[in-house]
DNA sequence: AATGAATGAGTGTTCATTCAT
DNA sequence: TATGAATGAACACTCATTCAT
C-alpha cells in the first residue's frame, strides 16, 4: 500500500482518537489499531507522539480554512453575503467532522506547547480573516467608524469564542443544524458590529 | 489539624496543580507535596484522582456560580444591568482566580467523561440564567415573544462562549481589565441583542 | 526492609546481571526480579539503568581497592612483601567476586561514557599504587634507576593488563588459585622491572 | 556487483559499526546504509546480525593472526628476535586496524555467548604461540624444562594480557608508535622472563 | 540481485494506588 | 491522624527480522 494512503489512515485514525480522549490519554497502541497497521509503521511515518499530533493539528487546521475559503471564494458576493458563505462553511465543516473541530478547539489548545501555538495559529487566521470581513461588511454598511486596534482584537475574540461555543453546541444538540448556528452567529455579529460602529454603545447606569 | 482544613489545602493544592500541567499531567506527588501532606492521606480524603478532579470542578464551579450570583443579586435592577453587573462578576472571578478558570475552562472539558459532564452542568446553569435574562430582556422590551426558546438558548450559547473566550484572552493578555472584558462583550452582545428583539434580522439573499 | 538493606540486594543483583550480559542486555525487569523486588522499587532507589550501572561500577571499585588496601596496610613490611601481599589481595578479590570482577574489568570499559571515565578511575589509582610499589621495591633493590615517566606509565599500563588478563584467565581455568597468578605476575613484574632498573635491556638484532 | 566484493564491503560497515557502538547498540540499519545497501539485501548474505558479528569477529582475527604470522615466518631466527617480530607486528596491526582491534579485545569479549567464545578461540591461539616461544626459548636457555608446563601458559597469558593492555593504550595514546609499544612490552617481558628462567624466582618470606 | 513496506517482541520508565504500621 | 515502603499496569518507543515484488 503505497506510503501516503496509509499516512492518510493513520492521521484519521489519531484524529478521532484524540478526540476521543485527549493528547495525554490517546495511546499509541489505539491509534495503530484503528489505522489497521502496526505501531512501528505508525512511528516509521510519524516519529512520535508529539509530531503525529501536530500533523494532524495542521492537516485539520488547514482542511478547516480550505473548508472555509472555498465556500467564500470565486464568487462575487456583497460582504454580508460573504461573512454568511463563510460562516455557514465553518459551521458545516465543524458539523460535518466533529472530530476534526474537536481536536482543533479543545485538544490541541489544552495541551500547553508546541500544540498550543500551532492551533492558535490557525485560530489567529480564523479570527484575523472574519473580523475582516465583518469589518468590511459594517464599513460598508455604516461608513467609517471610530473602533480602536484593541477593541477589534477583543471582538475578534468574542466572535471566535461564540462560533467555537455554537458550533460545539450545535454538534452536540440533536436537531441543531450548521445553518442555524451560523444565522445565530451572523445575526448576533452582524446587529451587534453594526451597532458598535455607529457608537452606540452601552454603558452602566 | 482538623479535616476541612486539610481537605481545603488538598483542593486547592490539586486546582494549582491541574490548572498548571492539565488533568493527565498533574500527579498525585505533586499534589500531595504541594499540600504539605503524604500521598496516602490524600487518598484516604479523596480516594482518587478521578474523584478529586471532581471535587475541584464542582467546588471551583460553585465559587464561580456564586461569585455571578453575588454579583447581580440583591439588587432591583432592569435586565440590562443585571447582564452587565454579571458579567462583570464572571470577568473578575476568572481574573482572580486564573487557575480555578483554567481548570473550569480547559482542563475539565477535554478530558472527557465523566468530568466534561460535570463542567457542562455548571455551563448550562449559566447559559439558562442568561438565556433568562434575555428572555425577560426581550419580554420587557417587546411584550409578546418576537424570538423563540430555541433562538434564546443559541444567542445564550453564543454570549457565554464568547464570555469564556475573552475571559481567557484577558488572563493572557497583560494589561486586560475584568471591566474592559466586560464592557467589550457588553457592547457587543447587547447592542446585539437589541436588533435581535427589534427583529432586525440579517437573512440570506 | 529498610532502605540500606534493600539496596544492597538491588545492587547485587544489578552486578550479577551486568556481569552475566552486559550493560544492554541486562534488562530491569531480570535485575528487580533477581532482587526480589518490583521494578519502580529499582527506579525509587536508583533512577534509571544508567545510575544503576554507575553505582555498581563505583561500589564495587571501591570494595577492590579496599581489598587491595587491606592486603598492604597496617604491616611493616619491606616493598616486595608488599608488593606481594597487594597482588595476592588483588587476585583472591579477583577470584572470591568474579561478577564484580567482570563488571570492572571487562563490561564497565566497554559501554562508552560515562561509564569508561568511571572505570578508568579506577584503573588509574590501581596502575599509579601498583607501579608505586614496584618502583619503590625496585629501586631499593636495585638502586637509583634511569627510566622515563613515559615507560612508568607504559610499564603500568602492561602491568594491570597482566594482573587483570591473569585475573580473568585464573577464574576461568578451575584448579589455578589467586595464590598461583599473584605468584605469577610477582615473578614477571619483579624480575622483568628488575632488568629495566639495571637498565640491561634488550633490543633488536 | 559480484557477491564477495558486496560481502566485503557488508562486513567493512559491520566492524566499524561495532567497533564505534558495541554489538547490541549498532544497529542493522546503520550497517546497511554504512555498506550503501538495502537491509534485507544484508540478511540475504550474512542471514542475521549474530552471525553478521561473528563473521566480522572471524575475518579480523585471521586477519589479525595472519598478520603476526607474515611478521614472524619466512625467516630463522632465535627465539627473542621471533618473539619481537610477532609483538612489532602484532602492534603494528593494532595501530593500522583500530576498529579491527576493538572489536576483538573488547566487543567480541563482552557480548557473552556464542562471541566470547569466538574471539577465545583467536587469543587462545596466540597464547600457544606464545608459550611456544617461551618454552623454546627456555629449552634453548637450560636445556632440560627448569619451568613446568602450566608456569608457561599463565606467563602467556600475563604477556598477552601486557600486549592487549598497551595495544589499546597506544591507539587511545597520541604519539605513541607501534615499535615503542613493543619495544616496552620486549624489554618488560623478555627480561623478565629471562631471570625467570634463571630460576631466579622471588617467593613470598 | 535487490528492496520498499511492514511487524512481533521487548525495553526503559512512570504513576495511580495500596499495605503495614 | 498520618506515612514510609512497595507495586501492577501501562505507555512511548526501538529494532532485528521478514514478506511481496
Amino acid at each position: 500500500m503505497p506510503r501516503a494512503v496509509r499516512e492518510r489512515q493513520m492521521l484519521d485514525a489519531a484524529v478521532r482518537s484524540f478526540a476521543r480522549h485527549g493528547y495525554q490519554t490517546a495511546s499509541m497502541d489505539e491509534i495503530a489499531e484503528l489505522a489497521g497497521v502496526s505501531k512501528p509503521l505508525v512511528y516509521l511515518y510519524l516519529n512520535s507522539k508529539e509530531e503525529l499530533f501536530t500533523a494532524c493539528i495542521r492537516r485539520e487546521a488547514e482542511a478547516l480554512l480550505a473548508a472555509v475559503a472555498a465556500g467564500v471564494e470565486g464568487r462575487e458576493l456583497p460582504p454580508d453575503e460573504r461573512l454568511w458563505a463563510g460562516l455557514l462553511a465553518f459551521f458545516t465543516y465543524a458539523a460535518e467532522h466533529p472530530d476534526s473541530w474537536v481536536v482543533l478547539s479543545r485538544q490541541a489548545r489544552t495541551q500547553g506547547e508546541p500544540f498550543a501555538t500551532e492551533a492558535s495559529r490557525m485560530r489567529e487566521e480564523i479570527a484575523v480573516y472574519v473580523a475582516g470581513l465583518i469589518g468590511e461588511a459594517a464599513r460598508e454598511a455604516h461608513g467609517a467608524a471610530t473602533i480602536t486596534e484593541r477593541d477589534v482584537t477583543a471582538l475578534a475574540q468574542a466572535l471566535v469564542g461564540s462560533a467555537e461555543s455554537l458550533a460545539t453546541w450545535a454538534n452536540e444538540t440533536p436537531g441543531v443544524t450548521a445553518k442555524e448556528a451560523a444565522a445565530t452567529l451572523m445575526n448576533f455579529a452582524w446587529a451587534g458590529l453594526g451597532n458598535l460602529m455607529k457608537s452606540e454603545r452601552w454603558s452602566p447606569r
